[in-house]
RNA sequence: CGGGGCGUAGCGUAGAGGCUAGCGCGCCUGCUUUGGGAGCAGGAGACCGGGAGUUCGAAUCUCCCCGCCCCGACCA
């Protein structure tokens, strides 16, 4: 039983200055939580029988579908992530520290080369696999920039799985285990969640999926098919690609003088005032040009070299996404010295003239999905002051092929459907990967198969941040007074209140307590003497035990009050009753 | 890394050259109070982020440093 009078607990009046969010304000406000250092903290007792709890769902689930628990350290030696070229990949968010001897070791950030290695030990047939083992770690990374209290931090739990299968028809079992598993998980946790696809088409489709919470402090953005049941990562939207246009009545390309037009807005407010360029339908928008944006792109071998992205000029290209895309390249915007080394490209009236393989200057040339055969388009003319009216695509000019980069907004076509898509934020509680033969390559995991052959292993990596879930269901079920848990991840069942002046009360609850507990139920017990009613009240709202119980006025006549925290709902009860019926609402 | 804001008691804050650094919450003692963050009285608690400087005098002005928060960049 915890007591109130002696619990390791102080409530906060005030919100504290360097929280924001909610999850933060009421974590810390409830006394669940402490910053010791940006993106660290402590857990209090009340904080972490929640942590515990949810750890222990999560555990349990793993369990239940046959994976193994295993438990590595968090300092790690530098040389396995050496081999997959991590120790240098991983860049600053790595923590590295030296022993005495200066021998590199890291803070794990994640473990794939740890598990490799470790089944790479033991493991030596396909009659081994598949296999699934898991653990529960704290994890280090020295994000540039912490926030959100628990929902973002540098060291935090996170549980992570990896299977090792023969083949990829293996590892699709494995993956869908691990999403039938967190299914069941993120439901027992009480969190509303959407799995949605985390990767392009290019890996496969169903290669990666996130499991987000929906809120409105997520990180991750994401879309929603309003009608049917897609969804997306914004990073992984892939682009319905329209039918070709018939172009058979649409003049030929002509090239007008638009002085001091070096941005869109500008040209679509320039061919909206002349009167010989005037569309006699509706005005020109910035959804009739065509937006030609240079990058310059290093590549694996360092090399840079020019690519060029077209998108309709209503859009902006999505750097994550571009960077998603180019992957293992990286992109950068094309500078002042660049337009020097490539004196064809007119900085704000690029146009495909300059652009492609077929094309003196051979830059690359990839466009945005919806730039189909036939589209009819405004763009620059590739000389100081002048732009391109009426350039079909297909007729020409002719892309060397399609990116997806732009921008998602909401109201675009949904891939599966065709209905609007509709864009919200989630907070990522969860991952599944099916990370392919990297790691196993890199680390030489291999095993014999039914014919003596070796055979590279297959993996999967699949995580849920376990601290991030405490604050993610916080994120989720709270309102203005405070926390209000799910049942089975609550700190206790009951929170048991006492109030008044006289000892009747006290004796009474000290013994419902006593009988509850013994009945099964957590109790947490406010036997505080001398509190006021209304601290007792608020400090229940604030922590947010799902059921409150309070022992008061009523008493005398024989009656406790019953409410729920979610819902305000008051009942009364006969104490003689209460034992029965507290079991009852706590199901 | 870029932009913005901020460091004063455990928490939230006032003080912008001049008395012993003020207030609220919390904490301690006593009395009163006990169904929605009680009242009165008394008390403890602060190297005003650090260093250097200007000045008769610095929390307050100047310079340097350190740290924190927010937005962005970045990022399982």
């Amino acid at each position: 039983m915890l007591r109130m009078s002696t619990l390791f607990l102080r409530t906060l009046r005030e919100d504290p200055a360097d929280a924001e969010v909610p999850s933060h304000r009421l974590l810390v406000r409830a006394g669940y939580v402490r910053r010791i250092a940006p993106g660290v903290f402590s857990w209090l007792p009340l904080g972490y029988l929640v942590y515990r709890n949810i750890e222990n769902i999560i555990r349990d689930e793993m369990d239940r579908a046959g994976f193994q628990e295993v438990h590595f350290p968090s300092l790690l030696p530098r040389e396995p992530y050496e081999l997959t070229g991590r120790w240098t990949e991983y860049g600053d968010t790595l923590f590295r520290l030296q022993d005495r001897r200066k021998g590199d070791y890291l803070l794990g950030p994640t473990h794939e080369e740890m598990f490799t290695l470790l089944v790479k030990g033991e493991y030596s047939s396909y009659k081994d696999l598949p296999l699934v083992i898991y653990q529960i770690q704290t994890k280090f990374r020295d994000e540039a920039r912490p926030r959100a209290g628990i929902l973002r931090g540098r060291e935090f739990v996170m549980k992570d799985s990896y299977s090792f299968d023969i083949d990829d028809a293996g590892l699709e079992q494995s993956y869908q285990r691990h999403r039938d598993a967190y299914i069941d998980t993120f439901t027992r946790l009480g969190m509303q969640f959407v799995i949605v696809s985390a990767m392009s088409g290019a890996m496969g489709g169903s290669a990666s999926e996130e499991f987000l919470a929906p809120t409105e402090v997520g990180e991750d953005t994401f879309v929603r098919c309003t009608t049917c049941d897609y969804a997306a990562n914004v990073e992984a939207v892939v682009t319905p690609k329209p039918a070709p246009l018939d172009y058979s009545l649409v003049s030929a390309a002509h090239v007008e003088k638009t002085p001091d037009t070096p941005t869109i807005a500008a040209l679509v407010e320039h061919s909206n005032e002349r009167a010989d360029l005037a569309r006699s339908d509706r005005p020109w928008t910035a959804a009739d040009t065509l937006k030609n944006i240079v990058f310059m792109v290093k590549g694996p071998d360092g090399v840079e070299s020019p690519l060029a992205v077209g998108l309709p000029g209503d859009r902006e290209v999505d750097t994550k996404r571009l960077e998603a895309v180019l992957q293992p390249g990286v992109p950068r915007p094309f500078e002042e010295p660049d337009f020097a080394k490539h004196p064809t490209l007119m900085k704000g009236y690029i146009g495909p003239g300059a652009l492609g393989a077929a094309n003196s200057s051979g830059i690359r040339y990839l466009v945005d999905p919806r730039i189909v055969t036939g589209t009819r388009w405004v763009t620059g003319a590739d000389a100081t002051g002048t732009h391109v009216y009426d350039l079909v695509a297909g007729r020409d000019f002719t892309p060397d092929g399609v990116i997806e980069v732009a921008e998602v907004l909401a109201g675009d076509s949904c891939p599966k459907c065709g209905s609007g898509l509709a864009l919200a934020r989630g907070i990522e509680v969860g991952h599944i990967f099916q990370l392919g033969r990297k790691y196993a390559q890199a680390l030489g995991l291999k095993v014999l198969d039914e014919n003596g052959q070796l055979v590279t292993v297959t993996m999967g990596s699949y995580g849920i941040g376990v601290s991030r879930a405490v604050a993610a269901v916080a994120e989720q079920s709270h309102d203005e007074n405070g926390l209000i848990w799910p049942r089975e991840v609550a700190p206790a069942d009951v929170h048991l209140i006492a109030t008044g002046r006289e000892d009747a009360p006290f004796a009474a609850a000290e013994l419902l307590a006593g009988e509850l507990e013994e009945a099964g139920l957590r109790v947490l017990y406010d036997d505080r003497r001398g509190v006021s009613p209304g601290v007792k009240f608020n400090d229940s709202e604030l922590i947010g035990v799902p059921t409150i119980v309070v022992v008061g006025k009523r008493l005398v006549e024989g009656f406790i009050e019953v409410k729920d925290r979610r819902t305000g709902e008051r009942t009364d009860i006969a104490i003689a009753e209460a034992v029965p019926a507290l079991l009852e609402v706590c199901e």
